[in-house]
DNA sequence: TGACAATATATCCACAACGGATATATTCAT
DNA sequence: ATGAATATATCCGTTGTGGATATATTGTCA
């Protein structure tokens, strides 16, 4: 942990990958491997997030105070001892919250202008 | 021009930047100076083109074929000569409706998570 | 007229974020 | 026991970015 006290806009925008761990958080405490398969499955295939750009993710979400590690397990018979769990933060609630805002006051500037994929 | 013709979900996701300039283009010419500022204002300062990012940008979107160069000049006693104005193609109006449809979808999945910020 | 700020385009540099490749080890299925 | 899938981690090259710098033009105003 570090900044969990600060102003959540100080984060943004938020790198796209980090968005993304944090949705696949929201509702699971989940590792590494299992988020990069939410992921793609969430988005139907459209984001695979590399194995790279996951665990730099991660490095740098502990360090923000975004997520944090969970000491957990599951039932000795599914774990892995390789695997390390983690979960979301509140301040990372709060950051992700923000962000959603603001990438949602964005899409409303685009539809506002007539930017939009009208229906087949 | 070079690919207008192509599918526009191949140019995303796109950069934020691009975004901006499309959006700035979709009810009016502008010059390159002018899209900083209208962008700028926009968003209410938050978002901040730096002069770097928005040449650059431009560069590759003509190339894209994303935006085109207008010979139309103003009147000539609101002209200045160092001006160069561009203009949204059909095709970059196809390819802002796909990115606004992307980030629409991924703002959806934040609000179903429970990601948004409540009104204080 | 001259001085100076604002406008306008363009390029350069360093940094952050990214995908993909590689490395290493463990777990699972056959 | 062999090999595929799982799992974490690091490295490399590319792209996108902000900020600084360069250069020139335009507008203001004393």
């Amino acid at each position: 942990m570090s900044n969990s006290s600060q102003d959540p806009t100080q984060l943004l925008p938020l790198p796209s990958a980090a968005f993304h761990i944090l949705i696949a958080l929201a509702s699971q405490d989940l590792h590494g491997y299992a988020i990069i398969q939410e992921v793609r499955t969430r988005t139907d295939g459209k984001v695979k997030l590399g194995a790279g750009t996951l665990y730099r993710s991660i490095q740098r979400m502990l360090e923000q105070g975004l997520i944090s590690e969970v000491r957990e397990r599951p039932l000795p018979e599914l774990d892995d001892q390789r695997r390390r769990y983690y979960r979301i933060t509140p301040f990372g609630t709060r950051v992700a919250g923000a962000e959603t805002e603001r990438l949602s006051q964005i899409v409303e500037m685009a539809r506002a202008r007539g930017l939009a994929t009208e229906p087949a």
